[in-house]
DNA sequence: ACTCTGCGCAGAGGA
């Protein structure tokens, strides 16, 4: 049996004599779940695992021996038994096989990703060629087209199409040979690019390929030793334990090193072969998941690794100097020693801070990925993580030997899911059963998914990614590391901003929008603009940027979502850039229709593709893009941030790194950044620290910088958007009344002005700007079915009256609500959530509040949701609530107050 | 208790 639960006691390990001679163990004592603790003894090498052993982390032991001792059941290891720390941990596959290597390797590759260079590049095109030939394709037509595919990249590295395939070929010849050595025929059975993701050993990870159910690994490099090198076997055996944990007996791995050649051949290998196998044995497979729990004991103490874990030797690494400067300069204990002086020590504390709140991230993530086999397929379905009961409506082979998957939907089931997405494409479970990692191409009636492999689709699951806790950390380490000194000075309140003092008109009708670009234009080191609702930010933005580029700068232009960044670079276009003078980066499905002609393909000639990036005086990409290897490459005089009050520090410092000035845009009054760790867990572990940081990665730099140099700021005081009497709520509330009407017609306007709107049709209470209706109604979990029926009723009033159902919006703290009232209201009114609101306004609004008796919900509590909500309607305002629940909180209270 | 956007997924290599 399985025994899980919360270590109370790590025990110690210590060796006894037994009937059989000496042996070590273990005495561990776990609580599962509401359940009284129990002992489990440790035996053997799993004795070992007490070194690291906390009170407080999650244990399992697979298949424990019970046995009955003084009337009282103990358990422990027995012959087939592992030993999981941690086990909601995910460590993935490379990790386990850069911690053999040397665990410091490990932190820096994590801290830091890997950067652009061409062996990585060049190996990535090999194994994409392996895939490809075994699905059978056509060597040469693969090759052109892989490497044809990675463009701008090569052109990155100065290197040529031609050059690089020719090396490519030299790869694949062993590849082919191998191949050709009869096993492509029936009796072998192979499969490409396997994903596997393991419950039990807290492992997740994609195999090159299988064959006959055993992992082949595929290496771009040399090794001529008999032996394969000791991480790639660790590897193939990660790979192993995982298949063998779904029932497949894989006891042995093959490693290719393709660039093995004849005239590798020694008198002590003798070997021509690329390939190299060996057995897998459980005394490795054991040795795997020791390993992994060492990198999960760590991670659960956020303990930075030395080296001296490992006995690898520092003189022959590659990552040496990276490695001495590293912990040079955070004055990190290191194997290999430091470099250079350390950084101060206010840095170091807030790369500590930043360090664990990311991490935090991360494991939010990976309590994502345990939603995959903790909650059945229908609580997926509910949760908008999956999509199931699809009708598989057939397989093709498409070009390039991929797979393209069709479904039809059997219910109208929302989801998270969006087209463009990476998702798991199963049968029906995506975790024991086996999964595809699939990219989503239609997502309407029927469903179209392309794939390496087919499988039968009958359920599409959200599949989490780490990729925004990988970004930030580097873009934390590319700041304090790499980071210009005069802007560190900034960062940490050591320089007060300076600007030079060249007052021009930009704008002539609006001084705060004027000041705004004369401000930015001006910064020699940053500058803040603030920009509340409907105050002409985008076009600020716009000025500010033109105002750059004709001084001759290079301008970064970044911000959180795709959709503000094209936002601006529309309002942008409208300023006159070319086509040839604007370069957008980022995916086909991130990037909207009416910029696709600016967007930078990745394919493509190299020297082309690189000479339309470098041209560009103007360049613009979403934050997570701009920590992509690509654009870390590039460099820019400015960057300017759009929407930077919804991002965290570490992702603003993505766009920030790459430039020598910075410009950001937000509103700190509106939505910050999506944190996913919740604040509880945040501050028990902070206190826990005793470090008194404080504070968590939901404050946006923006909000920081603002209050700690607030004469580097201007506050657009003028909106184009609401009618005063809409406007004064938030002006008063949340602007300290400094928000005002740009001008007497924003002020007066109303809903009789509209095209064929008959005011007098409407009731008198909704032709005032702001009204207020109780519905009486009673929430039903995050629903409120009648206030939902009154909100269809009101949207139909408005309709009557001549309101284009286009300019009517309904704005719903929760997505069950929102989705209450669009199965109510014609698909033209635009329904959605506060959130999902942000940014965009309509003439009319109506906003349904859910809560009724109470406003007993987190969602509640952030009074920067209240202002979004209450701010995106021009002329007419509806608020639709519970009077009780609403007077129950003080801001609530004003605004009922406020709307009657 | 709730909100949810990014990203070619993860891994690609050197001696």
């Amino acid at each position: 049996m399985n025994i899980r639960g919360t270590v109370t006691a790590p025990g110690e390990q210590r060796t006894v004599t037994t009937r059989y001679g000496e042996r070590d163990l273990a005495e561990v004592v776990v609580r599962p779940d509401d359940d009284v603790p129990q002992t489990v003894t440790l035996w053997g090498k799993w004795a070992e695992t007490a070194d690291y052993l906390e009170e407080g982390m999650e244990l399992l032991v697979t298949d424990a021996e019970e046995s009955e001792y003084d009337g009282e059941t103990t358990y422990a290891t027995g012959k087939e038994s592992y030993v999981v720390v941690e086990p909601s941990f995910l460590v993935n596959v490379t990790d386990v096989r850069s911690w053999v290597q040397c665990p410091r390797m490990y932190y820096l590759n994590k801290l830091s990703a890997i950067p652009l260079n061409y062996p990585v590049v060049k190996g990535t095109i090999v194994h994409e060629v392996f895939g490809d030939l075994l699905r059978g394709r056509e060597l040469d037509d693969s090759i052109e087209e892989r490497v044809e595919e990675v463009g701008l990249q090569l052109g990155l590295l100065g290197r040529e199409t031609d050059e690089v395939a020719g090396e490519v070929r030299q790869n694949a010849r062993a590849i082919e040979g191998w191949l050709e050595q009869g096993v492509l025929d029936d009796t072998d059975d192979w499969r490409s690019e396997y994903t596997l993701i393991s419950e039990q050993f807290g492992i997740k990870g994609r195999c090159d390929a299988l064959r006959r159910g055993m992992p082949v690994e595929l290496k771009t490099g040399k090794n001529t030793n008999r032996d394969p090198r000791f991480q790639d076997k660790i590897q193939a055996a990660c790979y192993a334990l995982l298949l063998q944990e779904r029932g497949v007996p894989a006891d042995t791995g093959t490693l290719l090193y393709t660039k093995n050649s004849a005239l590798d051949r020694t008198e002590e290998t003798g070997d021509l072969s690329p390939a190299k196998e060996f057995s897998i044995g459980k005394g490795l497979l054991e040795f795997v998941v020791r390993t992994r729990n060492e990198i999960a004991a760590a991670e659960f103490d956020m303990d930075v690794p030395t080296g001296y874990e490992a006995n690898a030797k520092c003189e022959y690494c590659f990552e040496k100097d990276t490695c001495m400067v590293v912990s040079g300069r955070l004055n990190q204990e290191s194997k290999a020693g430091q470099i250079g002086r350390p950084i101060p020590e206010e840095e170091r504390a807030y790369f500590r801070e930043k360090y664990e709140q990311i991490e935090r991230e991360r494991r939010a993530t990976h309590r994502e990925y345990a939603k995959l086999w903790e909650q059945t397929a229908q609580e997926r379905a509910d949760d908008d993580r999956a999509l199931i009961g699809l009708e598989p409506a057939g397989q093709t082979q498409i070009e390039g030997g991929r797979w393209e998957l069709r479904a039809r939907r059997t219910d109208d089931a929302v989801s998270k899911i969006r087209e463009g997405d990476v998702v798991l494409a199963s049968k029906g479970d995506p975790v024991s059963g086996h999964a595809e990692l699939a990219r989503v191409q239609q997502l309407g009636d029927e469903i179209v998914v392309t794939t390496d492999e087919p499988v039968e689709l009958r359920r599409l699951d959200v599949y989490p990614s780490e990729f925004s806790a990988d970004g930030m950390l580097t873009a934390l380490h590319d700041a304090l590391l790499k980071g210009d000194e005069r802007r560190k000075d900034v960062l940490f309140g050591r320089r007060e901003p300076e600007f030079e003092a060249d007052e021009r008109t930009f704008i002539g009708n609006n001084d705060a929008q004027n000041a705004a670009v004369n401000l930015a234009v001006n910064a020699k080191d940053c500058a803040l603009i603030h920009g509340p609702p409907g105050t002409g930010k985008t076009y600020t933005i716009a000025r500010t940027i033109r105002a750059l580029a004709d001084d001759g700068n290079r301008v970064l232009l970044s911000a959180f979502t795709n959709r503000a960044v094209d936002n601006a670079l529309e309002a942008l276009r409208e300023q006159g850039f070319g086509e040839e003078e604007i370069v957008r980066v980022g995916t086909e499905s991130g990037v909207r229709e009416d910029m696709q002609d600016v967007r930078l393909e990745r394919g493509g000639d190299p020297g082309e593709r690189v000479a339309e990036l470098e041209g560009a005086s103007v360049v613009a990409a979403t934050t997570a893009t701009c920590g992509s290897r690509i654009m870390r490459e590039q460099a820019f005089d400015v960057a300017l941030v759009d929407e930077a009050s919804q991002l965290t520090e570490p992702a603003t410092l993505a766009a920030i790194n790459l430039a020598e000035r910075f410009v950001l845009v937000g509103d700190h009054h509106q939505l910050p950044p999506v944190v996913q760790a919740n604040d509880a867990e945040a501050d028990s572990e902070a206190s826990a620290d005793g470090d008194g940081a404080g504070g968590d990665l939901s404050t946006s730099l923006f909000q920081r910088l603002v209050d700690l140099y607030p004469d580097a700021s201007v506050m657009l005081d003028r909106q184009y958007r609401m009618a005063q009497r809409i406007q004064a709520f938030s002006s008063r509330e949340f602007y300290d009344g400094a928000l005002r009407p740009a001008n007497g017609e924003v002020a007066a306007q109303k809903i009789g002005d509209l095209p064929n709107v008959e005011p007098e049709s409407l009731p008198p209470t909704l032709r005032t700007g702001v009204a207020f209706v109780d519905p009486d109604g009673k929430t039903a979990g995050n629903t409120n079915p009648v206030e939902a029926e009154r909100v269809t009723e009101l949207v139909s009033r408005f309709a009557n009256a001549g309101v284009a159902r286009e300019d009517i919006g309904v704005i719903a703290p929760f997505r069950a609500q929102v989705a209450e009232i669009s199965r109510r209201v014609h698909e033209s009114v635009a329904v959605d959530t506060v959130d999902r609101f942000q940014g965009s306004s309509k003439e009319v609004i109506i906003v349904s509040f859910v809560a009724t008796g109470d406003l007993d919900s987190p969602i509640f509590d952030d009074y920067r949701r209240v202002n979004v909500a209450l701010t995106r309607a021009k002329k007419s305002l509806v608020l639709v609530g519970d009077e009780r629940a609403l007077r129950s909180s003080p801001l609530y209270d004003r605004m009922v107050e406020w709307a009657t």
